[in-house]
DNA sequence: CATGAATGAGCGTTCATTCAT
DNA sequence: AATGAATGAACGCTCATTCAT
């Protein structure tokens, strides 16, 4: 009865046209969440974006809710696989790359992200799971390459957990206007030259603090 | 017809009474918009946290958004009035209060704060009037300040749009996690020592690379 | 206790004052109920239309009911005084006697009487009670003056039945615009003019068919 | 992507469900605002009498009150009709033609004129759309009509104007005791005696009248 | 698989009435 | 007697979800 039963790699055209259909769905539920938050999105809303019928978004997720699961699950796996490439690397290029990855990953994903981060801000689970888990790694990164740096003597003997927050403190704020809309994305220069910027302003200030 | 007409404070017991439940519901009402968000708030929760009836709600404020918007205007003034006094000054002691300002308004009003920028986030009105204006008024402040301290010679010459972006920016990304109940909120000492920092590692590095 | 208990007439200064402040009460009221009906109209509305307090009025009423039934109930005793003047007569000029007392009656008491038919429309015991019995009685009337009429040879031999409910109708029918604002209410003259014309109509109509 | 995309009558099986369907619910309205009022009635009132869930009422009309302007249009658009074929001739047979077609139309959809009159004692909008405008058509139709006669010197030369109210005032009046359920509805011999009598008593005096 | 129809549970809000002073 | 405050019961309406086709 099945029509392809034989496909060996699992992705008939039935299963490629689920694979599609989520994707859409998922994409016209993010736009929505972005703008008006999880509770403020209707199912219709959802629907009528997708260009489906209210009922047919039943076929591919089981609630509400477990879209926004798949819309925050999939972007985190993007955002850890895009981690782990800057994530092995130590030197001050490192520095500048992660924010730099960190500042493209989330600007080619404005409309996830700000979901995530307004869902975020009022449910526990999505907050640890999604948030909190991933910015202890990074802060946990710089602390460690603070700490390097300062033992090595290139760097001034700065709190090492304090400067690591307040690296992160200074990335979150200043993405947060743009992911918000309130600022337009900035050109992929500004984007490096923001980085420079602070990484700079910190690390040079403790730098020649220690030459001085 | 007033039983107390003289009544010279404008406060009969009645008013006073009036004005305490007012508060009352304005504080329930917060404490449950920074948990679930305002949507995910309804009003019987309000009116059971405030422990009355749910139609007595209406006796106070003419809608549930109203409500919100009460807790948000009581806080703007607040705010207002208490960044009047250290917006004048304009030395690098000017920052540091200002700083210091800034993180104990927001540490005492958590649970308002905390509405404040999650429903921001989501609503255009509120995100301009109570958000976006005030931080407005503090980068244009910082603005001025590091562009006086450039021409003076006492900064390094940086852009001071960026350098005030950053700081701002650096400001909110820390309180963040506190507002979010991430972090536990810094004592007194820590408030002090992180303005501090803050502001040393900005204005240190710049003023220390003339100096060289 | 009571400040004046020997008071003959039952009329003490208070008790004049429940009178006036009823009054007032039930003017407001049927102004209210004319308008927007009895279910449009809240105790609040009255309350505000009369300019006391919400609670204060169960203290001249028991309940929103029973002030409608009260304007009913006075109107219903000046319309069967104001009959019984002239239901005791029975020649033509009657006739044109009874039409006029009628129009006159719902004329000045417009807001009355358009709640008064309002209310009926939709509920059975306000319609029995207070206009059935009513328009019964006048129809009764009539058709036994138009029996005698008849008898006598003065009109065409008709249905007297049948003749009562026209005459009624047609005045029912005349009324209800001017009750319903629709057309402003006839100078005294057109009254007089309106009652010629329509007893005119009907009667001359007969009485010349059979001179004829 | 419809499964019958060729039908010419745009009426597939579901498009035939929902049309019955809305049917239904308007007549169910109909019954309870004839019997209760608009006001007085509840939106669960309703979905009991037409034997659905309450919200579902909400898949037909996007509100109680358009449930109330469907049935209205409705029915005016009947009126309408039925008025158009009559309103065209112009001699006595006419006039008693035009009583027996309004007299039909309102007694065959008693509850829905029930409806229209209570709403359009209460609502300027309603009185004026449904009401008052077709209450002037035939008005002015019967004022023509006399005017010509008058002329013509087949009526007694009385004012037109006041002569076509009184007409249509005798036919308000006699048919609102039907709609309010006081009187039974005649049956057509009934019906088109009244018309018959109604139009005599009126002409025939006119007539007899210049005749003398 | 896709969908229009259906709905229970719940929402923000109103209101006639009662209570405390 | 007069009233502001309080409230339970209901109202019109929405929504995530299920059902029948």
């Amino acid at each position: 009865m099945s029509p392809e039963p034989a496909d060996p790699a699992g992705s008939s055209r039935r299963e490629r046209h689920v694979l599609r259909q989520r994707k859409e769905i998922m994409d016209a539920a993010a736009r929505l969440f972005a703008e008006r938050g999880y509770a403020g999105s209707t199912t219709k809303d959802i629907a009528v974006a997708a260009d489906i019928g209210e009922s047919t978004l039943y076929g591919y997720f089981p609630s509400k809710r477990e879209v926004l699961v798949a819309i925050l699950s999939e972007k985190a796996q993007q955002v850890d696989s895009a981690f782990s490439e800057t994530l092995g690397l130590s030197d001050r290029k490192a520095l500048v790359g992660l924010a730099d990855t960190v500042m493209n990953t989330v600007l080619t994903n404005v409309v996830y992200t700000r979901t995530l981060i307004g869902e975020a801000w009022v449910d526990d689970d999505i907050l640890h799971n999604y948030v909190v888990s991933r910015t202890n790694r990074i802060t946990k990164y710089l602390k460690d390459l603070i700490s390097a740096g300062v033992s090595a003597g290139t760097f001034r003997p700065i709190d090492p957990g304090m400067g690591a927050r307040i690296v992160v403190a200074t990335f979150i704020g200043a993405l947060l206007p743009v992911l918000r809309g309130i600022e337009p994305p900035p050109s992929p220069e500004g984007r490096r030259a923001l980085a420079e910027t602070v990484v700079s302003l910190l690390l040079d200030g403790a730098i020649v603090r220690i030459r001085a």
